[in-house]
DNA sequence: AAGACGAAAGTGGTTGA
DNA sequence: TCAACAACTTTCGTCTT
């Protein structure tokens, strides 16, 4: 993978009656471009980005209210109650004996033995049924709303599912894991989502949803590559409506910076928003450390402190004033 | 009036005894 | 488990455009 390069249709404009759809919602504009790395549309006129969630109308109805909380926790604690319970277990249990307290036959009783296996069975499985149907919805509520294309909702799931089959998620939030995987797979596919846009569509905390993407790691074993600044570029620029060449300077800066080694340690984020200020100044194309730091979910401080020094130790050459 | 800058104090997370 | 530590944030005063 070299330097990531946006492949995009100009003028990309699809016809006839679907057209309102494919208008900007910001600023009207028909000039909606695809960049088929991300899986995202974007405005060429305003540069936002048009997730999921603006092109498909779809009903939001999950709420954070206290009461929308209410309703949540009256469904969902039952369920264990009813699995361990009041489920099937007290219907065959564990005499071999029948209704009248006789003992049974040998057959009988291997029959038995089956039914009971079978009634295990399907128990596990439909609770594990129920928690990833649960799971799902949450998975693709937080996938839409981040805007993020179909393969990594697919990754999360298969992350999701294999969590549930280690029995990973017992004791823990559905939410928190849900939240992890979704993080993992962001990673993984370096589809770039700071771990902040992701809590802040959920209401679990950060610090739980850090753990479990921790616990996910080792326990499922996931390799996941080094957050790498450079990814981070293409979506900062496109949220800034910022020109490709912008971007390529922007990339060139992180690479250069990468090899002195002055990266380590440091908020991917926070790299990618101070190179992305530095080439917007170098191509004419400025934008203010705060609109930047904004989009780059950093503050202004940070884009000045990682802009100096990138300055100083790279000798970048800025343009007067 | 807005943007850039830097100092200083505060915060959350990691590391190592 | 605690303290030290680095990176980042918040806040604020000052200078520049």
């Amino acid at each position: 993978m070299g330097t990531p390069e946006f492949r995009l249709k100009r003028n990309f404009r699809p016809s006839s009656e679907s057209e309102e759809l494919f208008r900007c919602p910001v600023c009207k504009g028909t000039n909606i471009i695809y960049d088929p790395e991300r899986g995202q549309y974007v405005c060429a006129d305003c540069g936002i980005v048009l997730s999921e969630k603006a092109v498909d109308q779809g009903p939001e109805w999950r709420a954070f209210t206290p009461e929308e909380r209410e309703k949540r926790s009256r469904v969902g604690s039952p369920l264990t109650q009813t699995v361990h319970d009041k489920g099937l277990s007290t219907i065959i249990d564990w005499r071999d004996r029948d209704a009248f307290g006789r003992h049974l036959e040998p057959r009988r009783r291997l029959e038995i033995l089956r039914w009971r296996k079978w009634q295990i069975r399907a128990r596990i499985q439909s609770s594990i049924d129920r928690n990833l149907a649960q799971a799902m919805n949450e998975l693709d509520r937080i996938a839409s709303q981040l805007g993020l294309p179909r393969n990594v909702r697919e990754e999360a799931a298969v992350i999701y599912r294999k969590a549930v089959e280690k029995g990973l998620v017992r004791g823990r939030s559905i939410e928190s894991v849900v939240a992890a995987a979704i993080y993992a797979a962001c990673r993984r596919l370096k589809i770039p989502r700071t771990l902040d846009e992701i809590v802040k569509y959920t209401k679990v905390g950060r610090k739980d949803v850090a753990r479990c993407y921790r616990l996910l790691l080792r326990e499922l074993e996931l390799r996941v590559p080094i957050a790498d600044p450079i990814d981070y570029v293409p979506r900062i620029g496109a949220l800034l409506g910022l020109s490709g060449s912008v971007m390529k300077r922007a990339a060139e800066i992180l690479k250069k910076a990468e090899e002195k080694g002055i990266t380590a340690g440091k908020d991917p984020a926070g790299l990618a928003a101070a190179a992305i200020y530095i080439a917007s100044l170098l191509e004419d194309e400025r934008r203010t450390q705060k609109e930047i730091a904004q989009v780059a979910g950093v503050t202004e401080v940070t884009v000045r402190n990682r802009y100096k020094e990138l300055v100083r130790e790279l000798r970048v050459p800025l343009p007067p004033q």
